[in-house]
DNA sequence: TTCTTCACG
DNA sequence: ACGTACGTGAAGAAT
């Protein structure tokens, strides 16, 4: 086979790199936009992977005037500017492809594509095969034996491959007919003018009976279509200009050689440290390579006595990280594999339960709980480990119940960068150590043929599991530092660890579900769809998949000609809003939304939740995850228990399956009142907000009379649920437009509400005003216990991404102080719980709410203890104020 | 895997 | 001219 070079159009390739990422661009912790030189290293890597080129250069642009410029002014006029922050990315770009060694030109006065024309020509000299890379269709015009076009399409598409048939299949002509079919039809793009009056259409039928733009004129009065013809009279000038312009030039002087063509071996270290510098986790990844260090010493412990030497160190070193191997991810089914331990950087231990014998055989469990228990439950001895929640929770499952956990890497990686998605092991070491891990894949493999630890011998699971503690126990000493010089000392040490265990307590508890309640729900609902969809299909004279967007999308806008509201990026939108817009219009949409509700219900709580119980504790354990949010708050999944319905009257039905352990206890419920306002009155110290919470009055109440300008007395139910969307938009930097829409006036009589509030609350617009001039000077924003969480989009050229950041640090220091202050009243009770000996639950946190499976015994005592330590949680210039209820479910005591 | 929709605070 | 309130997780359809 013929050797093949590969040509990119570096530019075409920046911008579509640049346009691909515009809906949410890639902004480093800097605010710097680095989609551009993402994408294009993305697809650049795709290329060099997928075709192994033998010869391969990217080719730019400069912003020099070219030969072109210079024959006809209006060449490229209409070009809006490159946008700042593309141009920005150009330098990295050239920066990457140095660093990778690609070879890459440019030459002031010509275009990408001469260049990429001058060398295919070059090379098609020498036989080899040429691949310009490019989705212009300028390029098809060099297609020939020798030279093929790759368009590489958005990615996940196949790119197209075209070569001459391919042209002709598509086009209808000949590649060497192109320049002449430019010539005819113009290129709005490059601002060539061509021939006015022929199109695409046109041009083609000509060039399929004349062959070429000479003989088109030569016999101009033959043409039998009159408008072409008049069209082509006296436009011969345009059209040879047009030609001229549209022409690559094959013939440049290149001071380039064959050698110069080939990709050469750059060096990881330079390339990762590259990536380092504009922050691109996956590529930093990607390039990463595996260093194993000389001196690392990782052992197997065998017998007893080693397991007794061990148990010795672990008590003379005082702290160490361990971490856990188990048969799978879910902490109440998984089994215990073996442990890992380390208290030196480079030195660990493993401790085998189950795997499989080879060099080494597993230790007995009972024997393991015997000489690793009384250290494990030492509180004296200080523990690491990452992603502590999970291993504690296999263990005491074990019978190995941890105490003494010091220090979580993971939560200490979100606590340096909330933001962050991810913050898994492999991750946060690359990050921090520059470290890459044994892949996991490597010791199970993937897919279908996935194995579980129990099933690997023990002597590789012993150098993954002993790599992962002797990484955590390096990432706590590196971490610790950058908690340090954060000032997030306090905060990770005195709320984010105690609240781990306090965590681990609450999955551990799980919540009991009545599923036959349940059940009977779910006999109602199908048959309440089954009459819906019946309604629904004669309504559309057919049946079609309600659920799916998009038949609904046809049915809606094409058979029944309703207006289309709102588009998606990939369609009609049917959304509640939309739905209720059309529903003025027609019975139909209606229907639609009722279903919904319906369909929603059964699939996700109904049927979903009885699926979940577990076998042998009989309740459902749903997992609260402490690294997700942004904010602080916490997450809930497996089965998410903060979206359980409350809203409607149907679906708060749900709750009345959530019932305590047995008919003596009961759900004791406690949430806040209001208290994200009341920790804006304490941000802004808002005299009237102040002194509103401090006299216990109805604060929306209280606003209601303020934008109405009523008396407090006469203020309507209808006006208090206006002034409380309009306490809740301003939390959040809800403009005019928002709250229009929300209390459906108009967006003029939202602005006098929002101007009214202001006037009125001047200390809160003063806080917000404040909160993002703090955000843009130093980059992040903090709550009342001092997280903090980066904005760097708050200095972004783009509008709505920098109105987004506004509206971010605005929200931010209340969602998250309110998160702050509910993990500080969780410790506190989950604390006194445990050392009253106390059989109370804490079971549920829905951020503002806490729930509990409570003995009735205990109920009084459980109803002070909760109120003092909520109420109690924090000093702040208002009062705090929980409301309290209890019943034998959850619906009935909230 | 991504998109759309919808449940909660 | 454009888009429009913050923070989540899950299901189902389409790709």
């Amino acid at each position: 086979m013929a050797e093949r070079l590969y040509l990119i159009d570096g530019s075409a390739l920046a911008y579509r790199a640049f346009y691909a990422f515009i809906r949410n661009p890639l902004i480093n912790s800097r605010g710097e936009n680095v989609s551009a030189v993402f994408g294009f290293t993305k697809t650049l890597l795709n290329i060099i992977d997928r075709e192994a080129p033998d010869y391969f250069a990217v080719i730019f642009d400069t912003s020099a005037p070219t030969f072109r410029h210079e024959r006809y002014k209006e060449y490229k006029a209409q070009r809006a500017d490159m946008p700042e922050e593309m141009v920005e990315q150009l330098p990295r770009i050239y920066e990457m492809l140095e660093t990778l060694k690609v070879p890459n030109f440019s030459k002031p006065g010509f275009e990408a594509d001469d260049i990429m024309g001058t060398l295919a020509t070059m090379a098609s000299k020498k036989g080899i095969e040429t691949i310009l890379v490019s989705g212009d269709k300028d390029m098809l015009q060099l297609i020939s034996d020798k030279v093929k076009v790759l368009n590489p399409k958005r990615s996940g598409d196949e790119p197209e491959w075209l070569d001459a048939k391919s042209v002709k299949e598509k086009m209808g002509i000949r590649p060497d007919q192109i320049i002449d079919y430019l010539a005819l039809v113009g290129d709005s793009s490059d601002n060539i003018p061509g021939v006015s009056g022929i199109g695409p259409k046109g041009a083609v039928n000509l060039l399929q009976e004349y062959d070429r733009l000479d003989t088109i004129f030569k016999n101009i009065d033959s043409i039998a279509n009159k408008r072409a013809r008049t069209a082509l009279k006296g436009s011969d000038e345009s059209a040879f200009l047009s030609k001229e312009l549209a022409t690559i030039k094959c013939d440049m002087q290149l001071d380039v050689n064959l050698e110069d063509l080939k990709l050469g071996a750059y060096d990881s270290q330079d390339v990762v440290e590259f990536f380092q510098k504009v922050e691109i986790n996956s590529l930093i990844e990607r390039f990463s390579e595996r260093k194993v260090e000389p001196d690392i010493e990782y052992s197997v412990i065998d017998s007893a006595e080693a397991l007794e030497s061990l148990a010795k160190n672990l008590y003379a070193a005082k702290r160490f990280a361990f971490d856990t191997e188990t048969t799978q991810l879910h902490p109440m089914l998984a089994e215990l594999v073996g442990l890992s331990f380390s208290w030196i950087p480079g030195q660990a231990f493993y401790v085998p339960v189950k795997g499989i014998t080879g060099k080494y055989r597993p230790l007995e469990l009972e024997q393991v709980r015997q000489i690793l228990g009384p250290v494990l439950i030492d509180e004296h001895i200080k523990k690491c480990a990452h992603n502590a929640k999970y291993d504690m929770l296999v263990l005491d499952r074990t019978g190995l119940p941890v105490r003494g956990l010091d220090f979580d890497t993971m939560i200490a990686s979100y606590l340096i960068d909330p933001s962050a998605r991810q913050h898994n092991l492999d991750l946060v070491s690359l990050n921090v150590l520059g470290f890459k891990k044994i892949s996991i894949t490597s010791l199970i493999g993937s897919g279908k043929k996935q194995l579980t630890m129990d099933n690997v011998e023990i002597e590789k699971v012993a150098k993954y599991a002993c790599e992962d503690a002797d990484i955590t126990w390096r990432l706590c000493n590196e971490l610790q530092k950058q908690l340090e010089t954060l000032k997030l000392e306090k905060l990770f040490h005195q709320v984010e660890m105690p609240l781990v265990t306090v965590l681990m307590h609450m999955e551990k508890a799980g919540v009991r579900i009545d599923p036959d309640f349940l059940r009977q729900m779910s006999g109602k609902l199908e048959s309440a769809m089954a009459d819906v969809e019946k309604h629904i299909y004669e309504m559309a004279g057919e049946a079609f998949n309600i659920n799916s967007p998009k038949q609904l999308s046809v049915i809606l806008f094409e058979k029944l000609q309703l207006p289309i509201v709102r588009r998606t990026k990939t369609g009609y939108s049917t959304d509640v809003n939309v739905l209720e817009t059309l529903a003025e219009q027609h019975d139909l949409p209606k229907e639609i939304l009722n279903y919904r509700q319906l369909a929603k219900l059964k699939s996700t709580y109904v049927d979903a939740l009885p699926k979940l119980i577990h076998p042998d504790t009989h309740r459902v354990h749903s997992s609260f995850n402490q690294t997700i949010t942004a904010t602080g708050r916490l997450s809930s999944s497996e089965p998410n228990f903060q979206n359980i319905p409350i809203r409607t009257e149907m679906g708060r039905e749900i709750r009345r399956a959530f019932i305590p352990r047995d008919k003596d206890s009961v759900i004791l419920d406690a949430d806040y009142s209001q208290i994200e306002l009341r920790i804006m009155a304490h941000l802004s110290k808002d005299p009237q907000l102040l002194e509103a919470f401090k006299k216990d009055e109805d604060v929306h109440t209280l606003t209601a009379g303020i934008v109405f300008n009523v008396e407090p007395d006469q203020v309507t139910f209808d006006q208090r649920r206006k002034a409380k969307e309009v306490n809740f938009g301003i939390m959040y930097g809800m403009g005019a437009y928002g709250l229009s829409q929300r209390l459906g006036i108009t967006p003029e009589e939202a602005d006098a509400f929002i101007k009214t509030y202001f006037a009125n609350y001047g200390n809160v617009q003063n806080y917000m005003t404040e909160a993002v001039v703090f955000a843009r000077k130093e980059g992040y924003v903090t709550t009342l216990l001092g997280r903090r969480r980066y904005i760097p989009e708050i200095n972004s050229d783009n509008r709505r991404i920098r109105e987004f950041a506004e509206r971010t640090a605005i929200n931010t220091p209340i969602q998250g102080s309110a998160a702050d202050m509910i993990k500080l009243a969780m410790i506190h009770i989950d604390r006194d719980l445990h050392n009253r000996n106390l059989r109370t639950q804490l079971i549920l946190q829905v951020h503002d709410e806490l729930t509990f499976d409570v003995p009735r015994d205990e109920l009084p005592e459980i109803q002070s203890l909760v109120r003092e330590k909520m109420e109690g949680a924090m000093d702040l210039e208002v009062p705090l104020k929980i409301e309290m209820g209890s019943a034998d479910n959850w619906l009935d005591a909230h």
